[in-house]
DNA sequence: ATAAACAGTGGACATAGGTCAACGGTCAAA
DNA sequence: TTTGACCGTTGACCTATGTCCACTGTTTAT
């Protein structure tokens, strides 16, 4: 397909596709007609910038989503080689989840708290010096 | 404290202490001293660029991090709109953690299939056109 | 008293990740 | 065949997040 159909088949506009295509996250794309230069894009390309989309969606720059990618389509690597990058990228993932649960288990008590007494240690150490809240 | 100890407490640069609280995400910052300029900082602004720094890692933008501190100590809004601001962040965290949680699945799925017969849809979807590795 | 370390300000610069506009070529439908 | 939608390339521009530098003033150690 060209690019405004992948373009408007993944919700990416067409510059962000050929700034991911030149950051090396897209693949097999070829210029089949010899009479224009237009660029054909695969369905694997579709799929790719999905991937993307979600790696994104929480944080991950774009040279970590490459280094995904390439981890699990890295012809090069051997099995070993690439179960161990997929293991510490697994490992990475795992951090996330729990920095993230802890966050969310700071903010559920911050709220727990709000309910309840509104009164706070972590509150207090947010702010410091002011007065307790009263409302 | 002054900025070359709280820089060395929480690890990040004085330009970026400077930077954060330009962008508000500090508080209480004074200047006692009426012969020099220099700002005093205190234990709440360490406790904060800690927890910046955690929410950093997992991807928060500073806008964002901002968004979350300021819902936690935001004395101006009452009860109920603060606890909403609150349930939106968990609400937002809960996504991120099935999104990461996705991902980890999806990358545990490579690792079963590479030891198992190294031949996964995924990689093929990612792959596209490619033959299928032999390695 | 003087040098070194520290502080503040302003502005330039850097990198990531895009977005947009201009220009010229191409395709497709009326 | 002409018009409008599409494509590629280039380069400018944008925000976010910092870093660095020059300049000035202050504090501290010797």
């Amino acid at each position: 397909m060209k690019i405004g159909q992948i373009s408007s088949k993944t919700g990416v506009s067409k510059d962000t596709v050929r700034l991911y295509e030149k950051l090396g996250l897209l693949t097999n794309v070829t210029r089949p007609n010899p009479y224009n230069n237009y660029k054909e894009y695969g369905e694997e390309n579709v799929y790719r910038i999905g991937l993307i989309k979600e790696m994104k969606r929480i944080g991950l720059k774009l040279s970590e989503c490459k280094g995904i990618i390439d981890a699990l389509v890295n012809n090069e690597l051997n099995i070993e080689d690439r179960e161990k990058l997929i293991q510490s990228k697994i490992k990475q993932t795992n951090e996330q989840i729990k920095s993230l649960q802890q966050i969310k288990r700071f903010l559920q008590e911050h709220l727990d708290n709000d309910c309840a007494y509104n009164n706070s240690l972590m509150i207090a150490k947010l702010r410091g010096k002011q007065n307790a809240p009263e409302q």
